[in-house]
DNA sequence: CATGGTATGTGCGAGCCTCGAACATAGCAC
DNA sequence: GTGCTATGTTCGAGGCTCGCACATACCATG
């Protein structure tokens, strides 16, 4: 344990090192800006704003981003060059007149991301075009309780590589998003359910290896959210959220224009708050975690005893339609889950306040009945706050999602200069 | 209420734009970078730097943050000749030899800052040098339950003008911090409690118009943090948290180098959240927010069923001295407490994982057993994370801390470009 | 069909800023 | 004194955006 200290009561600054807390000895600044960094940087923000907007003019691009015309002519022109963008046909010119417009988008040809998904029974692959397409798909399944993460390695490895095999052009790099726990700063697995001999494999550096791309790697519901944020309704938001449920709880968020990653990769956790202190005993072996009310677990536990047929398969899905078929019972079941739901969501907004919320994994197939319920029961439990108004969104059916994720985590990585 | 769309199942580009949600009309993407942004940038990160090493060398600097040592001099030399910082005496070589490194500092003559803490029933006002130093203090009271916000608005403009008397040179801003909801977006308060009437104040634009200075508020744990960030514990550190106890509970975050701030000022209202859904009614009407098991109200509830003295007096200071002196009963009440703080910093770290919490109010008066006991708790309370260690500190006494942040709020809005 | 109006996209020189190399400075060790 | 080391400064080179002027392309009107 590190040492505790208390903020000095003597004036400040004397000794004002020695006092600093929690800082490796290779500590640096946010680096400096330079002349030279200008360029890629801009150029990152350039193409985020077509992400955002869409196929663009020259014109309309340097508006936006509040620069001259020429400045953004100057950037885009290399990227023209090489085959990244194409400038679509003239746009009609506006009632007032003037020159049409020409758009700019990205070229079907540039190159592709390399996306996978790696869970403990199976592993997805595909190429996702800069446009957000998905193709040449690969699928593997593993055997349960594998002895040691060779097989599951070597069975992804196989499916990546025919995924690429099918790519025209290198890939800017390979995203992957796992079902675990992941350390974003080293590339590696911390902990995978399930599979735990994926504990602790460097996943990153070995496909790194293997495949000589950049590797971009993380855990999945970090990747739908990105997902979101560069295709789909994300796009141009500065702060939301990305709930998945199941038969676990996920989380991740982006606020303020970045992916949040704590320390270490740390944050999200939301499964594992207290909503109800001396609640059911949770896997982790804590009372009263948000896990205990608002997964399929919880959710087969009640329609059992709620007489429910077939408890052990029900779903969000299976529940919506015997309510549409009538089903009092399964219709208040359905209200109460979504309620559970809500109760996370409400303590995340508490916290956070993100603007919007994208809903994954088993509440999805409820449908929009399931997401106005979860949205009618977050805005009761959340205190009002004057002209501020919250959105729920379903998000895409989970592979998809995950795939274009895992293809966001490395446009990331490319686009987004820190800084 | 906004429309609720789901992400297509087509393939996605098409008409990006209209499905773009939560967006005013005039969104604007994040600026490009030109080079005459680059200079008041990295005179902003040198001073950061700064302030987060203590008084530091031009070449020591230019290695932390990684440039050459000519681009150091270039933005440190106008700053020495306006005064704002000032050359110390040269330090002893090394050993190994090698000219003697000057340090640079902060001058005791520059610019100081002007802060403010505004509570319901009094202010207090300062000035704030660069090196943390307070002076030149006023305080005022108000009477209870005023009619309108004139009296109140009157008797801080007056505290303030005492204070800006004393100041040797027009302060670089004016920092408020208040006891109550604040939208930062307009400068305006948006509630405070126990003082209806300044609810919808614009305390920003008022204070500007009578003063002619550039006027920072905010409410009064983020402002906390920040007197941590600039002239604290939080120096150098990238993600730490501040929580506040007492009468009610707040909290700020500093994610990843940034003042976290929701949209509109939210975010960082804990004392709501839910930990126990069927517990105490709270304030807000709400059942088994946290504020309803960690607050003064809860202890002295409890104080008074454990039959100790004066319960209505109770506060961690009293138990932590009842304890010392050997009274088991206020000893458990204390631990009970602890814990009782440590679920909702648990429900934090689960959710954003920073490295160090900082406590104020309440069980800063509790010391060090009140600082380890609720450490101990939320490290129990929190599934382990292999590599990742928690620090809790204590805070300073509350007014001083308050108007460091009260001008930790200008100086990041000097300091700390967006960008 | 010519003309004026409007908006898009492109050269060109100016200005800002960092960088690297070379140099002056100031202490230590022998 | 001589060699060594590290700090701080001087100067020219290079990268990037900006404003201005200009060519281009379409509309509306008479």
């Amino acid at each position: 344990m590190r040492d505790e200290r208390e903020a000095p009561a003597e004036p400040a600054r004397e000794q004002a090192r020695p006092r600093l807390i929690g800082r490796g000895p290779a500590a640096r600044a946010r680096p400096l800006l330079s002349p030279t960094a200008i360029g890629p940087v801009n150029r990152g923000r350039v193409l985020q704003a077509l992400f955002d907007l869409g196929p663009t003019s020259r014109a309309e691009l340097a508006r936006y981003a509040g620069v001259n015309r020429t400045t953004i002519s100057g950037i885009v022109q290399p990227l023209l060059d090489q085959g990244v963008l194409v400038e679509g046909a003239p746009l009609p010119a506006a009632v007032t007149g003037g020159k049409p417009a020409r758009p700019l988008w990205f070229s079907p040809d540039a190159a592709p991301i390399c996306a996978a998904m790696l869970m403990p029974h199976m592993a997805h692959t595909a190429l996702v075009s800069l446009t957000g397409e998905i193709f040449a798909e690969n699928v593997c399944r593993f055997d349960p309780d594998p002895a040691s993460a060779g097989p599951l390695i070597d069975g992804l490895a196989d499916c990546l590589a025919r995924t690429l095999a099918a790519a025209g052009r290198p890939p800017l790099g390979i995203g992957v998003a796992v079902g675990g726990m992941v350390d974003t700063d080293s590339n590696t697995i911390v902990a995978v359910n399930l599979a735990p001999v994926l504990a602790r494999y460097p996943l990153g550096q070995e496909l790194g290896r293997r495949f000589r791309l950049p590797v971009s790697i993380d855990h999945h519901p970090r990747a739908m959210l990105l997902g979101e944020r560069w295709f789909g309704i994300g796009r141009g938001l500065r702060t939301f959220a990305a709930i998945y449920t199941g038969e676990v709880l996920g989380c991740a968020l982006y606020l303020d224009g970045h992916l949040y990653r704590g320390p270490g990769g740390g944050g999200g956790e939301l499964g594992h708050t207290f909503v109800q202190l001396d609640g059911e005993l949770c896997r982790c072996g804590r009372r009263g975690c948000w896990e205990t009310i608002a997964t399929l677990g919880w959710l087969r536990r009640e329609a059992r005893a709620a007489g429910l047929p077939q408890p052990d398969a029900v779903t969000s899905s299976r529940l919506a339609e015997l309510a549409v078929a009538g089903d009092t019972a399964a219709a208040r079941l359905m209200d109460r889950y979504a309620r559970n739901v809500a109760v996370g969501i409400a303590n995340l907004h508490q916290t956070m306040s993100p603007e919007v919320y994208v809903l994954y994994g088993d509440v999805v197939g409820g449908g929009t009945a399931m997401r106005d319920a979860i949205a009618r029961h977050v805005r009761e439990l959340v205190p009002p706050r004057p002209g501020r108004e919250l959105t729920f969104a379903l998000g895409d059916i989970e592979d998809r999602a995950t795939l274009r994720g895992a293809a966001g985590l490395v446009l990331s990585e490319n686009l987004q200069f820190a800084l």
